[in-house]
DNA sequence: CTTTCAAGCCTAGACAGTCTTGGTAAAGAA
DNA sequence: TTCTTTACCAAGACTGTCTAGGCTTGAAAG
């Protein structure tokens, strides 16, 4: 009856989006999807937090949308990175490798 | 003028909190100062996180607490890790180092 | 001695991001 | 027709951190 820990590290979802946006435009089902699928199926990532996120990176002006067909010949929203999406993830890297340095010091100190 | 991130990642602290206390019993504020010591400055806890963060893993078990005179003379709350924090903090690690494999799986892929 | 400062503990409330749970619409299969 | 799957969406709960305060007390400064 142990609780789970989340499948998400708090905070880091809005960089991960906008990695698996690096090269193609997706759509919110094919983001999740391709996220599980990058980290081996280590992380997933539920509706619930999806959606917000890509609102977020949207209002900030880091993605763009627009509808169109899926695979599937389903209609979906495309979600595609700006070029302030591209530096918003590459500062978002940097503080995630900054602090994640940060816990490993402290996890591997005597 | 740009949003700072944290100085922590959020569902982070406890870990830190317990590594912290691994070897010695300390008290909330040399808690925090090991943290940002064995960190080299990286990360800094707030005293509106770390209190509510002891109060947690007191009320969990995974740690114990009495008062004491700090080398300040000053009396002071000394904590010490119990065997389940012991456990806990091995547990929280596994979970921590394969939550991020998952991420940077994903930041490092093509 | 009185004032100031720092150490140490504590709390309330705001806030942000995720999760749970629910829903809708439409394509294709049975 | 009904059912399943894909895809999008929203409301509210929850959790952990942060901001901004406040209290007490020992020591140092004047």
């Amino acid at each position: 009856m142990a609780k789970e820990k989340p499948d998400l590290v708090y905070g880091t979802l809005d960089m991960l989006i906008l990695k698996a946006l690096q090269h193609n435009p997706r759509h919110g089902l094919g983001i999740a999807d391709r996220i599980q699928q990058m980290s081996q199926d280590i992380l997933r990532v539920e509706q619930g937090s999806l959606y917000p996120a890509l609102y977020r990176l949207e209002a900030q002006g880091w993605i763009t949308a627009e509808w169109g067909v899926s695979d599937n010949n389903r209609k979906a929203r495309y979600y595609k990175l700006t070029s302030a999406g591209r530096k918003q993830l590459a500062a978002e890297k940097d503080h995630w490798l900054r602090i994640t340095k940060g816990i490993d010091l402290v996890l591997s100190g005597t």
